[in-house]
DNA sequence: GGAGTGATGACA
DNA sequence: GTCATCACTCCA
């Protein structure tokens, strides 16, 4: 099988990272069980700058993990009952990551990481066999005209600049 | 439509 | 120390 795509994947410009990882295969090993899931929901948050993203706020100990290498995790926990899985992105000292918001068969980014069991445990881990969690690539390579581009989800407090943004990638097959 | 839930950051 | 806010899901 394929091997976990190294930190280079992941240290590239955000949405670029974002828009490829649609289509990969997000691999959870625990319990000496190794599953895999296609990776069909996406969403970039990037830089300094964004409202939407936690990192707007400025280097805090939450969000230091941001502005950390890329090929690592970042697990938050919201709403008093949801974890969150993002992997982070671009250069050091540059906050950026992305969501993943939704595999094949587990749409939702909180449901997923209940399915998987993904915890804080998980948090500011390198994505690599060691952690039990990493990311391949998928089968086929899906073509960019059926990853559908969407304004992302529940940032509308961001402001209408940030909250518009086209930074949600969602697969979308066409048969 | 609205509740549940607790970490987090802002302010004092 | 207090307070408001939240990258969500579920049930009505």
């Amino acid at each position: 099988m394929s091997k976990p795509l190294p930190s280079s994947f992941f240290d590239r410009p955000t949405l670029q990272v974002a828009e490829d990882l649609i289509g990969c295969m997000l691999v959870r090993a625990r319990d000496g069980k190794t599953e895999r899931y296609m990776i069909t929901e996406a969403e970039a948050y990037d830089g300094f700058d964004d409202l939407a993203s936690h990192a707007s706020k400025g280097r805090t100990p939450r969000t230091e993990v941001m502005f950390g290498p890329p090929g690592r995790t970042y697990i938050y926990f919201v709403y008093g009952i949801h974890w969150m899985l993002n992997v982070v992105t671009g250069p050091q000292d540059y906050p950026s990551a992305v969501l993943i918001r939704g595999i094949e068969g587990i749409p939702g980014p909180a449901r997923l990481t209940k399915a998987l069991g993904i915890t804080k445990d998980l948090n500011n881990m390198i994505l690599s066999k060691k952690t039990g969690l990493w990311i391949e690539e998928g089968p086929a390579k899906i073509s960019s005209s059926d990853i559908q581009k969407t304004p992302r989800i529940g940032v509308d407090y961001a402001g209408p600049i940030w909250s518009k943004k086209l930074w949600r990638f969602v697969l979308s097959r066409k048969n």
